[in-house]
DNA sequence: GGCGGGCGATGACATATGTCCTGCCGCGGT
DNA sequence: ACCGCGGCAGGACATATGTCATCGCCCGCC
């Protein structure tokens, strides 16, 4: 290994989980991890600032998500490869990942080998994306909600009243109760938290 | 470093998160994980088997929750420590590991080197708390709801309606209506989901 | 120019939800 | 023996939610 190593960001908001991942990735004698952030909106001037040859971004990030900074790097840090390491393999979130121009697509119920290996597939140009999780997110189709559904969606959570989510998106009560019903409909579920927790589950919102 | 090393079980459902912590345990040479698990209910199993020390649980597990499992190896197990790690800090977790006889409660948020360390202290029979957490836990007072209040509002998440959650509990949707109704008052909220995710924030669930 | 579709709104209506009150049972304390 | 409290149930009532039909506006498309 007489080459230069792998410069890895790593995006991950929990800090047992991220320092867990930075040790081990430390481990091998071929990369070498150049910055460490915890949170989406911190992943951009990490990137422009230590300019890493992988990105290894978390989905679920406060801040930003980590599918938007990877449309982010996609842009300012070409160079990039971006892998996106997360909890849910939802479909929608792949489809996204790949349409911000993610490299790959991982998940963290897999073995911890998978990781490193993963990271040098990335560079050398492959896509890596597990093979079933793959024809999941095709067979699934696109999102079907207008961006206003999944506005008002993703503000009925917690328990949020329709005139809470009525002020919340400046809109009248009437409209809001449109736009949930039509994506109750859209989602084949009986009420707001199943639409909710539906389109979560493909990765819609 | 002449001494017998310490054993570990490692409870933990995400795979990578249980693959990174066993190696950064194992790479401590006073430190030796001699079980890993999955779920909840393949705990008490293994440390019958295995005669750890130490068991580092997570509470979220598939099967049997980790606080279930630390009072079962308090009765089975009882020279075994057991070392709660979880995501979150709910006062209502601690108060409950602690009555489950647990010698430590860890948040996935701290550093790595908090893990190993915690591992020695408890074994050395240190009690092993964030102290920010435990006046949080004191001043947040018991859990207030009935065990049918819980039930129901368990049952209530995913947008079940009031007629699935009497069916699940056997019950008349009467009584569901007033369970949750009075889980609604004792929570100070509006409607079952706010009551569901206060309750939850609060660990009373 | 016509058409479809998304956005925003209104009103009417049926159903679901949340509140309150009453009542019955059993249990544990005083 | 009495009381309080939790479990369980029913009824009555007000409010919240979900559905549907209808309307206007704007935009992109053929």
């Amino acid at each position: 290994m007489t080459g230069r190593r792998i410069r890895v960001l790593l995006a991950e908001d929990q800090g047992m989980m991220r320092g867990a991942l930075a040790l081990l990735l430390g481990m091998e004698d071929d990369i070498e991890v150049v910055a460490q952030v915890a949170a989406g909106d911190a992943i951009l001037d990490a990137a422009l600032a230590h300019r890493p040859d992988v990105a290894l971004l978390d989905i679920e990030l406060p801040g930003r998500s980590g599918l938007d900074a990877a449309a982010d790097l996609r842009v300012r840090v070409p160079d990039c490869r971006v892998l996106i390491l997360t909890t849910f393999g939802r479909p929608g979130y792949l489809r996204r990942a790949m349409e911000a121009g993610a490299a790959g697509f991982l998940v963290k119920d897999g073995p911890v080998e998978e990781l490193a290996a993963a990271v040098r597939r990335v560079l050398a140009g492959e896509t890596v994306v597990d093979p079933a999780l793959a024809t999941a997110a095709l067979s699934a189709g696109p999102n079907p909600l207008t961006a206003r559904e999944s506005d008002a969606l993703k503000a009925s959570a917690d328990g949020a009243t329709v005139a809470d989510i009525a002020a919340r998106l400046h809109l009248s009560e009437s409209t809001v109760r449109n736009y949930l019903s039509s994506a109750i409909g859209k989602t084949a579920t009986r009420n707001r938290m199943e639409a909710l927790r539906e389109a979560r589950r493909q990765g819609w919102l």
